[in-house]
RNA sequence: GGCCCCUUCGUCUAGUGGUCUAGGACGCCGGCCUCUCACGCCGGUAACACGGGUUCGAGUCCCGUAGGGGUCACCA
């Protein structure tokens, strides 16, 4: 059997989106499982919406995602001369041919079959144009773009698609397509033939929305006497709404540096991505990298298009509740160790680092994330619900302070007695702070639960979190008490 | 509109003619645990688009209808 060549092959035109990332992952997985190539090929001849911005980003996707490539990136414009030799060779075999009618009159035929209710391909006017007729128009250097001569017989063209069997489509339906430009230059669909052929591709596997481009390069591929590649046409993904989803309707929320810049682990990401449209055939939904190769298969992708569940401006769930899920289940069971830079970055990144976490406190700062991360459900989380671990300086959540401390107002005094208990102990352990926490609720005639969540709002900042008693030991005697003794200050603006 | 593709819980999906009173996951609801919130565990809610066939038997096969999507560029 020979070598498995997939690409991926994305046009700079804007930002890498999620269901690019997922043709890459899916390209990917199939390179990695049976140790192909993935090749990387920045489709850049619209010369007018590609950016260098684009590539850059596209680029720093993939990195990010993990996707890593073994050629390229190669640039479909550094091939122009192959492009413009291939049609030539099209041309002067017979398999395309000039046409000279302008962009006008196909226009005005264009509307006139639609006025006229009737279904409209290019009528084939220069078609079957003689020798003369063609000398002629040159001499007087009439514009021409170039036209594959779809082969006018019975019967279809097919292909055996991976993921949707047979697809055939009629001769008489294909149009012939213009495959260069009046300017000269070469349009995709041969652009993208000849690229796939140069560089081996032995598998394409893109979107559904490529399916009617398939059966007019199938064409191209025989016109051109290369062999025809296998396809495997991914469903697409679409909104609540059933339509397409696009950079352009939905704007960030369908960027992978979205996912990036909101706390996602990458993994968690193309874990989340490979599952809308694919699963293992069993009840499996979090997969190693190991595992996830070795599950992958063509003949698993679904058929059918699947929904990107994302409401607008719902304030528990900023993206579909699966991925945010799926990333909060990596997030809680990842080895710490992995956790750790990551959490390391963000913390950076909001202020909040300390270098001792990296010293010193470095087994402080892992205690810390075991104890934390449970019910966080991004990167973001800790650095915001859970900025009092690392900072003296945080803010008190309104909902723990209200609830949990202005509701009472006799905390306002206890709390510094509660302080003053902790220091008198010998050492600050859970169970002492426990034992303490207890005497003193039940000598105040408290129920424990009220100096307790006083003491979570006043040290931690949040209405929820661990165990306080563990917290305490955790905090260290000197923070503790001090928080503890801080708690007036709360009541002074109420 | 032509051509092509698709159609199981709200969402992601399992299901390749009997084991489907349709399974799992997310979400939602309830319970347990408990100092809070989570986690975890237990339980609940909720689907075969419709109509005809074929068959002893259909979510599974066939036909039709409806619905959805893709595509119809000198974009990629």
């Amino acid at each position: 059997m020979s070598e498995v060549r997939v690409r991926f092959p994305p046009s700079p035109t804007g930002y890498l989106h999620i269901g690019g990332a997922r043709t890459a992952i899916y390209n990917w997985l199939y390179a990695k499982k049976h140790h192909g190539k993935l090749i990387l090929r920045i489709e850049d001849t619209d010369a007018d919406r590609s950016t260098q911005e684009s590539i850059d980003g596209i680029i720093r996707g993939l990195e990010w995602l993990g996707i890593d490539w073994d050629e390229g990136p190669y640039f479909q414009t550094e091939f122009a001369a192959d492009h413009i030799e291939k049609a030539e060779r099209l041309l002067a075999e017979g398999h395309a041919y000039k046409c000279f009618c302008t962009k006008e009159e196909l226009d005005a035929k264009r509307e006139a079959a639609m006025a006229a209710k009737m279904q409209f391909g290019y009528d084939g006017t220069c078609r079957d144009l003689s020798a003369e007729k063609v000398a002629a128009h040159e001499a007087a250097g009439t514009p021409h773009v170039v036209r594959f001569k779809v082969p006018r017989k019975e019967g279809s063209v097919a292909y055996d698609d991976k993921v949707l069997g047979r697809i055939e489509r009629k001769y008489s339906e294909i149009e012939d397509f213009v495959i260069v430009r009046s300017n000269g230059k070469p349009l995709y669909l041969l652009c993208n033939v000849v690229d796939d052929i140069r560089d081996r591709i032995s598998h394409i596997i893109r979107g559904q929305d490529h399916m009617t481009n398939t059966t007019r390069q199938i064409l191209i591929y025989d016109a051109l006497g290369a062999k025809i590649p296998v396809f495997a046409h991914m469903p697409l993904t679409l909104d609540l709404k059933k339509a397409k989803i696009s950079k352009r309707s939905h704007g960030e929320i369908v960027a992978v540096h979205f996912y990036q810049e909101h706390g996602f682990l990458p993994w968690a990401l193309v874990n989340f991505l490979v599952l809308l449209g694919w699963n293992p055939g069993d009840d499996r939904e979090f997969f190693s990298k190991e595992e996830l190769i070795e599950a992958f298969t063509l003949e698993r992708i679904n058929k059918s298009a699947s929904i990107f569940n994302y409401r607008k401006d719902d304030p528990k769930f900023f993206t579909d509740p699966k991925a945010i899920s799926i990333n909060a289940h990596y997030l809680r069971t990842m080895p710490v160790e992995e956790l750790s830079p990551l959490v390391k970055e963000e913390l950076v990144a909001a202020g909040l680092w300390d270098e001792s976490y990296d010293n010193e406190k470095k087994e402080w700062f892992k205690k810390t994330l075991e104890m934390i991360r449970e019910r966080f459900h991004t990167l973001k989380d800790f650095s915001a619900e859970g900025c009092a671990y690392f900072s003296d300086d945080f803010e008190i959540d309104e909902k723990a302070l209200n609830k949990n401390l202005l509701k009472h107002p006799e905390l306002q005094e206890l709390l510094p007695q509660l302080a003053d208990r902790f220091e008198a102990l010998p050492e600050l352990t859970a169970a002492e702070a426990e034992r303490v926490a207890r005497e003193f609720a039940e000598e105040k005639e408290l129920k424990v639960g009220i100096p307790i969540n006083a003491s979570r709002a006043v040290i931690t900042g949040q209405i929820k979190g661990p165990s306080m008693f563990e917290l305490f030991e955790h905090f260290g005697r000197e923070k503790v008490v001090a928080r503890l003794r801080n708690a007036p200050k709360y009541f002074e603006n109420s």
